[in-house]
DNA sequence: TATACTATTGATAACGAATCTCATTACCTC
DNA sequence: GAGGTAATGAGATTCGTTATCAATAGTATA
C-alpha cells in the first residue's frame, strides 16, 4: 500500500491561486464564495479538502478565529514564522522571531516538556484601520 | 438602564469549582460532563455561560483547540500570563514572559499597528507523557 | 489514440460545538 | 414572607466542517 499520487486538477490550481490573490487570512467559506462570484463552479467540500492539503503541504498557514472558524493564508513555505494580524481587515504580515523560537524551546526544556511547539500571532489595528477607525468593524476577517 | 446584578447559584460555583479541581484545559462538554457523572444535574448551557462569565470576569482562561474548541482553565485573576500546555493530558503550567510582552508590543509598532494583542502558547509533551509514550493520545485534551 | 484504473469531485446528509428560546425556577431586596 | 427578575435548562436552531457515494475526469498503459 503506497501512497496514492495526487492528480492536478484544475479545482486545486484555483484555490491555490485564490489564497495567493489575498492578502489576509481567509475562511473556506468566504474564499468558496469568491471563487464562485468569479465564475467557478467549484463545490464547497473540494475548497475545504484543497485548503486542508495546502495546509499539511506546508503552502498555507492555518489559525483559528476567534469564533472558531479556521482561517488559511498562502504563506512563503519552508520557513517557521509568525503573523502581525489586523483585526478589521485581515492584513497579515509575516514576522520572523528567532528569539522567540529560542524562549519558547528553553522555557519547555526548563519544565520538563518535550517537542515544542507553539502558537505566536499578534492582532492588532493596521495604520489604516488604525486612522480610519470604524464605529463598527468592516470587512470581517 | 444600570448593569444587572450578578447573582450566585449554585450552578456558577459547581462550575467554578470543578474548574479549579482540574490540572489543564477543559472543554464545556467534558466540564459538563464531569458535573454530571459526579450526581449534578447540571445543564450544558448553564455551564457555557459560566465558563463565559468566568473568562470576561478574568477567572478564567480560555484558548482554541486545534479543532476550533473552545477550553477554559482556572487561572491566577488580574495577572497577564501564557501557559506550557502537555499535548497528551493537557497538563498546564502557567509561564511569565517580559520579554515577549515587549516584543510583541514592538513589533506591532513597528509596522503600524495599534492596540496589539497576542497570542503565545507552548505546546509540548510533559516529563510524565514523554517517557509513557503512548502510541496514541489518551485523555484528549 | 483508446482503454482501464482510480483519485477527485460535488450535492447533500450528517455531525458537533455553541447559541437561542422561553416557560419555569429560585435568588435577592424590601 | 412576597414580588421582581436574573438565571436555569431542555430542546430547537445555527453554522462550520466532515462523511457519503455515485458520477467525473486525471493518468498510465497498451
Amino acid at each position: 500500500m503506497t501512497a496514492p499520487r495526487k492528480r492536478n486538477t484544475w479545482q486545486r490550481e484555483a484555490v491555490r491561486t485564490a489564497l495567493a490573490d489575498d492578502d489576509g487570512f481567509v475562511s473556506a467559506q468566504r474564499l468558496h464564495a469568491t471563487l464562485r462570484e468569479s465564475g467557478s463552479p467549484i463545490g464547497l467540500a473540494t475548497v475545504y479538502r484543497a485548503l486542508a492539503d495546502l495546509a499539511v503541504e506546508g503552502e498555507a498557514d492555518s489559525l483559528q478565529s476567534l469564533d472558531g472558524e479556521s482561517l488559511y493564508r498562502a504563506c512563503t513555505p519552508g520557513q517557521h514564522h509568525h503573523h502581525l494580524i489586523c483585526r478589521n481587515c485581515g492584513l497579515t504580515v509575516e514576522i520572523e522571531a528567532d528569539a522567540v523560537e529560542r524562549w519558547a524551546q528553553s522555557v519547555a526544556i526548563e519544565h520538563g516538556f518535550t517537542q515544542p511547539n507553539h502558537v505566536v500571532d499578534v492582532f492588532g489595528l493596521c495604520a489604516e484601520c488604525s486612522v480610519t477607525n470604524w464605529p463598527e468593524p468592516r470587512p470581517p476577517v
